[in-house]
DNA sequence: CGAGCCGTTGAGGGGATTCAAGCTCAGTGG
DNA sequence: CCACTGAGCTTGAATCCCCTCAACGGCTCG
C-alpha cells in the first residue's frame, strides 16, 4: 500500500489546491465545500494506492478513517453464519467506503481492491471538526450513505434472483457502469459465484454460453469487453 | 391511516412529555436530544398508525418526512427490471423509514406494514432546522442510516443464498428478533417467496418441513410461534 | 352456495450442484 | 531447454433440488 501524502503541494492552500483539481471532485466527499472550506483543510487526507486484491479496511477492525473512491472497483466481502464467503456490495469512484470509523464502530465486512484502486483517505476527526460548522458536509455524507443503502438493496433484487444467466448478466450490466466503453474488470469464477451464490462451475459454464453468444469477450488480465447494445436486449427478456 | 397529532398534551412541553415518555426513546431518534432540545419540538411531530398491508410510502414519491417504527414490522419491496416483486429489506422497532425525504429525493422502494403499525411522523423541515443545532441528532440519523445498510447486507449475505430450507431458518431467526419469545408475524407463502426468491410452492413445501420437525406452530391471523433453541440448533449445521 | 384467495401436496421436468477429469498458463528448478 | 507444479478455467456425467403445472381443501365474503 503505498502513501502519498497530500500535503504542502502548495504553500498558500495546501489541499485546496489537490482537492480542487480533484477528477472526482462534483462526485466525491468534498465537492460540497467551497474553496474556503478546502483552505482549511490542510495536511489531513492522504492518497492511497492498492493493488488488487490488497484489503482497505478489515471486519472487525475499528478504523479512525473513511475513504472515497478515486479511480478502480472494489468490492464488501462478509463469512456467512455458515462460514462462506459472499460478496454483498460493489463501490466505484465517487463511493464512501468505512462509514462506520464516522461511529466509533467496528468495520461491517472487508473491503478489498478488485483492480489497482486509488482512494482519498479522510480521518474522522476532520469530518467531526467540519461537520460541526458546515452543513453541506453532512448531507453530502448521507447522501453517499443512502447511495450505498440503494446498491445493496439493488443487488438483493438483481443479482440474488431468477435463474444463473440472467444474474450474471445483470452483474455485468452493473461491472459495465464502473468501467469505460464496455471494457470491465472480469472477476475470477469464483469470485462471481460468491456475488451471484453460484458454484464456480456454474459460473464458467454461463461465462462461456456469453462468449458463444458474442456478447462477452475475455481480455488477458482479468479483464473482459462486453457488448453494451446485446446486453440490454439480453436483459430485456 | 389513522393520525394522532401530539401537540398540546401538555401545555408547558407539548412534544416534550410524549416524546420523554415514548417507549421507544433510547432507541428513537431523538432519544439523543435532552429535555431543552426535546422542548423545542412543538406540534411537528405525529403518531400514525397503519393496519397490516398499508403503504407507508410508495416507490417514486417524493415525501417530506421521516419516520420511525414504535411497534410493528414493515417491509421494503421493489419490482425488479424483470417485473417481479422482491422484498429486500425488512424494519422494526426503533428503525428510521424513508430517509431519501431528508435528502428531497424520490423513495427508493414501497415501504408497507406486514404487522399493524406504529410510527412516528417526522418532518423533514424539524430535522433541518434541529439539525443545525444539534450534532447529536446527526450522528443519530447517520447510525440509523449504517443500521439500515447493515440490514440489507446481511439480507444478502444470509437470506440470499444457500438452499431454501436454511434459507427459511434464517428468515425465522430475524423474524424473532422482531418478535417477542418465539412469537413472530409469519408471512404468507408468495411473501416469503418474495423474500428467499423462491416459489410460493416451495416455500409452502419448506414451511411444512419445519412444522413437522416441531420448529414452527401456525397460529391463527397471520401468527406463529418458533422453537427459538431448536432453530439455532438447526441453523448452525 | 359459489367465487376467490390462500395454502398444501403430488408428479414430472429442468437447471444447478457435485464429482471428476483435463486444459492452459505462469513460475520454478533440474 | 523443458519437465514439473499449482492455480484458475473448462467441460462432462450423474444426481438432486427447486420449479412448473396441476389438483384439491379450507376459509371468508358477497
Amino acid at each position: 500500500m503505498s502513501v502519498v501524502p497530500l500535503y504542502r503541494l502548495d504553500s498558500r492552500h495546501p489541499q485546496a489546491q489537490v482537492c480542487l483539481a480533484c477528477e472526482v471532485r462534483r462526485s466525491a466527499l468534498f465537492g460540497a465545500l467551497d474553496e474556503e472550506g478546502l483552505d482549511r483543510i490542510h495536511a489531513h487526507i492522504a492518497s492511497l494506492e492498492l493493488p488488487a486484491d490488497a484489503r482497505l479496511h478489515a471486519l472487525g477492525e475499528r478504523g479512525d478513517a473513511v475513504y472515497t473512491v478515486r479511480s478502480g472497483v472494489l468490492r464488501f466481502e462478509r463469512v456467512t453464519a455458515h462460514g462462506e464467503r459472499r460478496i454483498v456490495r460493489l463501490a466505484g469512484r465517487g463511493d464512501l467506503v468505512g462509514q462506520e470509523a464516522l461511529l466509533h464502530r467496528a468495520y461491517a465486512d472487508d473491503a478489498v481492491a478488485c483492480t489497482p484502486l486509488q482512494v482519498c483517505r479522510i480521518p474522522r476527526s476532520l469530518v467531526e471538526h467540519l461537520g460541526g460548522q458546515r452543513a453541506e458536509l453532512m448531507r453530502e455524507l448521507m447522501a453517499r450513505w443512502q447511495r450505498a443503502l440503494d446498491e445493496a438493496e439493488a443487488w438483493v433484487a438483481e443479482l440474488a434472483s431468477g435463474p444463473a444467466r440472467r444474474r450474471l448478466l445483470a452483474l455485468l450490466a452493473r461491472l459495465s457502469a464502473y468501467g469505460e466503453d464496455g471494457l470491465i474488470w472480469m472477476p475470477r469464477r469464483e469470485e462471481i459465484g460468491a456475488m451471484l451464490d453460484l458454484t464456480l462451475e456454474t459460473a464458467s459454464r454461463q461465462v462461456s454460453a456469453l462468449r458463444r453468444d458474442g456478447l462477452l469477450e475475455l481480455l488477458p488480465g482479468r479483464a473482459a469487453r462486453v457488448d453494451a447494445a446485446a446486453l440490454r436486449i439480453a436483459l430485456s427478456r
